[in-house]
DNA sequence: CATTATCGGGG
DNA sequence: GTGTACGATAATG
């Protein structure tokens, strides 16, 4: 069997754990009333244990108190010392109380959630096939014993969802009026379609109640452990609950729901599911411009799907002969869930067995996030108290205080062909281990002789807590890319899940160091990081310049060098001299080759590959609230210099559409600007263009409210922009203000491109460098 | 110059 | 859920 999630309930007295297991093909709870919630505290005052004891507080009509109070002993930053532990009856009985101990006692661990509590303290391994010894009580199984380790290994049944709504106001579906039209759900390569208008593709339901009716009873027949969605966090599943909801259907999936978070940046979950949102994970751990499922289908997955635009869904439903083409594309939309779910959830499996958390939650978290809970596990086993989280002072100070970064070696601006790309992955682990960077070995009195860049001594007798662990994941990640030599399938597909994870984990160490939310928050050790960092980067450039490399442009741990024709043989020659002399786990790895590449600042660049595949940093911002004519010139402008190596050619083609904007020639609807209302119009502080058009639509009479979508052009006038705005509704023609579509719209689009290779905006635009310099003329 | 507001993904 | 995102950019104040 599999633990695969687990959660907590209040039952009578006490609380108690479910754990969610899959065993054969069936799936089953276990329950845990073994463990008590605890806090511990360190005594300011000699009763402290007797007035934490009797402290009573009453809330909501409850009373909430301590159960008891044990004096233990715990290791704290390198001592061992006395504390209190104080066991309450429920979890939340902690945030009510801590203030009140605060008084007598320096609390710790107060703020850790219960389930991770229950996770370290018990060793539960989620994902991992186990055997459970139970026994039964009041018919419910309950556990035990701990669980032992087995080797089977069964498969977690998944399924991908997704929705399609019916929305023919402008902006998203308001789920209080525009009902589900269709739901599609994909287990492997079938699929399925409910909807409730006749189709001989789907499964036809008389409304939308029994479409949902039906589709919830294939799922209690499924009965999957893992649901994937794409942003099924904040649109499919709140969607769902809130139109089961109001037809009154009564299934833990609707009512059991549970959605966290406020507004946008949801978190949904359903117990004894494993809600997996693809759409937070591939942003996390792809490189794309875009994150639509249809552009991380196409770019990730090579693969092509049909595409109906949003705003015309409903359009589609009415019409009878549309309606096929409709139901295919929702059904495209569950099989392409289903496919990058399968290339992403081994990452997310591995990742929730090596921090041991629940899958949910791993495949939320921030690398940083992972990084802690690794830490705390290990610093729990080590028997040692967690360091608390900063304050909300200390936080703010710690936010204030900068320190130097990565190397950035300044571009060499401009076009270049031939480049090849070296990254320098694991630079910093390599230095942390090395160097034994940790916030504990930073400034002893015994060391002279590990001195960082910045000043900093790190202890070289003591072995530091991070670099233990750090170097613990180095080795277990070498291990797995031993394994993955000759294996094929799913095990070679877990395998490299597993090492994929082991990176980023290892990688977010640095990283962790310096954010400012870390428990093990420590600038110096971070500084001292980068400042060697900066040291062998700088060696690696130098010794690529005397190989004759042109050293187009470094960043932290990445370098880019140009060549005059493509020799492979020469840049891994280049690799293997650079590895031999990198001391120890340090290497240097040749990421990729590009036919072509732009730089045009720090950070900012832009690269074709051999099979015209485009990648940017920094440069491409494609956003709603553009004009499509912003949109569609940056683009051309960043194809016009990969594709053709055309910087004069990028310049005429803007020089163009300012003509063309100055002449009117620009298509209207290429010029419209949406925007969206996000709360109610009364709260608004900055009246913004947007703000005063939907004020003055609601005055008329038209539906305006929250996530209404503003559409609106900019006429000739002076003054504030918001002072000479129409919603398009109303345009009837007449002059617009193209001095704003060239100065605000096209001209920022294509300047954080141009510029910097040394072009003026006068030079991008029609007319006015010529005009300039006659006006000097005459 | 400081403050306020919007973007993303989803239909 | 014993934890509430974020970093960039534009317009108003």
């Amino acid at each position: 069997m599999i633990i695969y999630d687990c959660d907590y309930i209040a039952m009578g007295e006490k609380t108690v754990v479910r754990l969610y297991i899959r065993e054969g093909d069936s799936t089953k709870i276990i329950y845990d009333d073994s463990h008590e919630p605890y806090i511990y505290a360190e005594a300011l005052d000699p009763d402290a244990s007797a007035k934490i004891t009797d402290l009573i507080k009453v809330s909501n009509e409850k009373v909430v108190q301590v159960v008891r109070v044990e004096d233990v002993k715990r290791v704290y930053q390198n001592k061992e010392r006395d504390f209190l532990k104080i066991f309450f009856r429920y979890p939340f009985d902690v945030p009510e109380l801590r203030d009140e101990i605060s008084k007598y006692a320096k609390i710790f661990e107060y703020d850790i959630p219960y389930v991770r509590r229950y996770l370290l303290d018990k060793s539960i391994p989620i994902l991992t096939p186990v055997d459970v010894h139970t026994e039964e009580r009041d018919k419910k199984e309950y556990f035990i014993d701990a669980v032992k380790t087995t080797a089977e290994e069964p498969q977690l049944r998944v399924m991908s969802l997704d929705i399609e709504t019916y929305c023919v106001n402008k902006g998203m579906p308001d789920a209080k009026k525009d009902p589900i039209i269709m739901i599609s759900v994909a287990i492997g390569t079938d699929s399925k379609v409910f909807c409730w208008k006749k189709s001989d593709n789907a499964e036809v339901f008389k409304d939308e109640k029994s479409m949902m009716e039906g589709f919830l009873a294939y799922l209690d027949e499924f009965s999957p452990q893992v649901i994937v969605t794409y942003n099924g966090d904040n649109f499919d599943f709140p969607y769902i609950k809130k139109r089961g909801s109001m037809h009154g259907i009564s299934h833990p999936f609707i009512t059991h729901m549970k959605i966290q978070g406020r507004g946008q940046h949801n978190r949904t979950e359903v117990p004894g599911m494993v809600h997996i949102d693809l759409f937070p994970i591939v942003r996390k751990n792809i490189n794309l411009s875009r994150y639509k499922l249809e552009n991380v289908y196409k770019e990730y997955l090579g693969k092509d799907k049909s595409d109906i635009e949003g705003s015309k869904i409903w359009q589609y439903w009415d019409d009878p002969s549309l309606l096929d083409e409709l139901v295919l594309y929702s059904k495209e939309d569950a099989v392409a869930t289903y496919e990058i779910g399968e290339q992403m959830l081994p990452l997310a499996y591995e990742l929730t067995k090596i921090v041991n958390q629940r899958p949910f939650d791993v495949s939320r978290a921030s690398s940083s996030s992972l990084v802690e809970w690794l830490l705390i596990r290990q610093c729990h086993e080590n028997g040692e108290l967690i360091p608390n989280p900063p304050s909300s002072e200390a936080l703010k100070s710690r936010y204030r205080q900068t320190y130097e970064g990565a190397y950035v070696v300044e571009p060499i601006r401009g076009i270049h062909d031939n480049i090849f790309y070296f990254d320098f992955r694991s630079l910093y682990p390599s230095i942390i281990i090395s160097h034994n960077i940790d916030p504990n070995t930073i400034d002893c009195d015994c060391c002279v002789d590990n001195i960082s860049p910045t000043g900093h001594c790190f202890c070289k007798k003591r072995e530091g807590f991070i670099p233990s662990i750090l170097e613990d994941l180095l080795k277990w990640r070498m291990r797995i890319k031993e394994k993955m030599k000759g294996k094929t399938g799913l095990a070679y597909k877990s395998l490299y899940g597993q090492q994929w994870a082991l990176k980023i984990l290892a990688n977010s160490f640095y990283g962790y160091l310096g954010y400012p939310r870390s428990r093990w928050y420590s600038k110096e050790s971070a500084e001292s990081i980068t400042a060697w960092g900066r040291k062998y980067i700088n060696s690696v450039i130098d010794a690529a310049k005397e190989r004759g490399f042109d050293v187009v442009y470094g960043d932290t741990d990445s370098l880019f060098v140009r060549t005059p024709v493509k020799d492979e043989d020469k840049a891994r020659l280049f690799l293997d001299e650079i590895n031999t002399s990198l001391p120890g786990s340090m290497e240097l790895e040749l990421e990729g080759f590009y036919k072509r590449g732009v730089f045009v600042t720090k950070k900012k660049y832009a690269l074709i590959d051999e099979d015209n595949k485009i990648i940017t940093k920094g440069l491409e911002v494609v956003r709603r609230d553009w004009t499509g004519i912003a949109k569609k010139t940056q683009e051309a402008v960043i194809s016009k210099i990969l594709k053709e190596g055309d910087i004069k050619g990028a310049i005429d083609l803007v020089q163009n559409v300012t003509r063309d904007i100055k002449e009117n020639k620009v298509p209207v609807e290429d010029l419209v600007i949406n925007t969206q209302i996000t709360m109610p119009l009364s709260q608004y502080k900055a009246i913004g263009p947007h703000v005063k058009i939907a004020k003055e639509l609601k005055e008329k009479g038209e539906d305006v409210r929250v996530g209404t979508i503003v559409s609106y052009l900019v006429l000739k006038g002076s003054g504030l922009i918001r002072d000479k705005v129409i919603p398009v509704s109303e345009y009837k023609g007449g002059a617009l203000d193209t001095n704003y579509y060239i100065k605000n719209q096209v001209l920022p689009a294509v300047k954080r491109i141009l510029e910097p290779l040394g072009y003026k905006e006068d030079d991008m635009e029609y007319n006015k460098s010529k005009q300039a310099s006659l006006e000097k003329w005459f």
